[in-house]
DNA sequence: ACTGGTACATAGTAGCACAGAGTAGTCGCA
DNA sequence: TGCGACTACTCTGTGCTACTATGTACCAGT
């Protein structure tokens, strides 16, 4: 991936995942999947897991196992009340920053 | 400032920067001030300055000292055509990840 | 037996913004 | 003369995040 992307990324791919999480849980394998689909084609697997963890020991999500027809047993994360906030706040802090962006590249020329 | 701006600046500040450069030279006092007008209140001067450096390191900017009439002399940064390149990618990658966001962000409910 | 897809995990690395402190020059004021 | 306020730049150390590169494990089809 472009080292650019990497850099955004840091920040809100969290919150990219909580928003995933919001419509209905899912489990680390399947969010990887849904990433590529959506066009991040590169973000690798070991982020993803690490990311999950990282919020559930925030206490954002609550996990739930669940066995897999094929392989290992899935790990289901569901949003809760705590991680909603949290994705509210983000979206907060996203549109202040998009904005004050987008006024910065309209103005450029 | 919130966790989450500090998290997504990684990445967009150093673009954010960079527009500003690209208007017209400034250096690094004068680059503080202009993001906090513009509502960046709380971002720290050593990061402005530290970021400038890289930026130079990069080749992305060229430097001139002038004197000051007040404290030490200024350090100048303009914008190059390699910076000018870099930026052009910078507003790719972000329009880009910005269309995702927007494409969660909706259909979230 | 072997390959490929599913599913999770982790040790080490690099990059970035922040905290905090320091260095220097000029000016105004008591 | 001494002090604070403002301008302007620099540096060290810390925490957080995504990536690289592996490894583990389970199952299906050949």
């Amino acid at each position: 991936m472009g080292k650019q992307m990497t850099e955004m990324l840091k920040g809100t791919l969290e919150g990219i995942v909580l928003a995933i999480l919001s419509r209905r849980p899912a489990y680390g394998y399947e969010i990887t999947t849904r990433l590529r689909e959506m066009g991040l084609t590169d973000i690798v697997e070991g982020t993803v897991y690490a990311l999950l963890i990282r919020i559930e020991q925030r206490g954002l999500a609550d996990v739930e196992r669940h066995p897999s027809e094929k392989g290992p047993p899935r790990k289901v994360y569901s949003l809760n009340a705590q991680g909603q906030a949290y994705l509210e706040e983000f979206w907060q802090t996203w549109s202040l920053l998009t904005a004050q962006l987008k006024q910065l590249h309209e103005g450029e020329e």
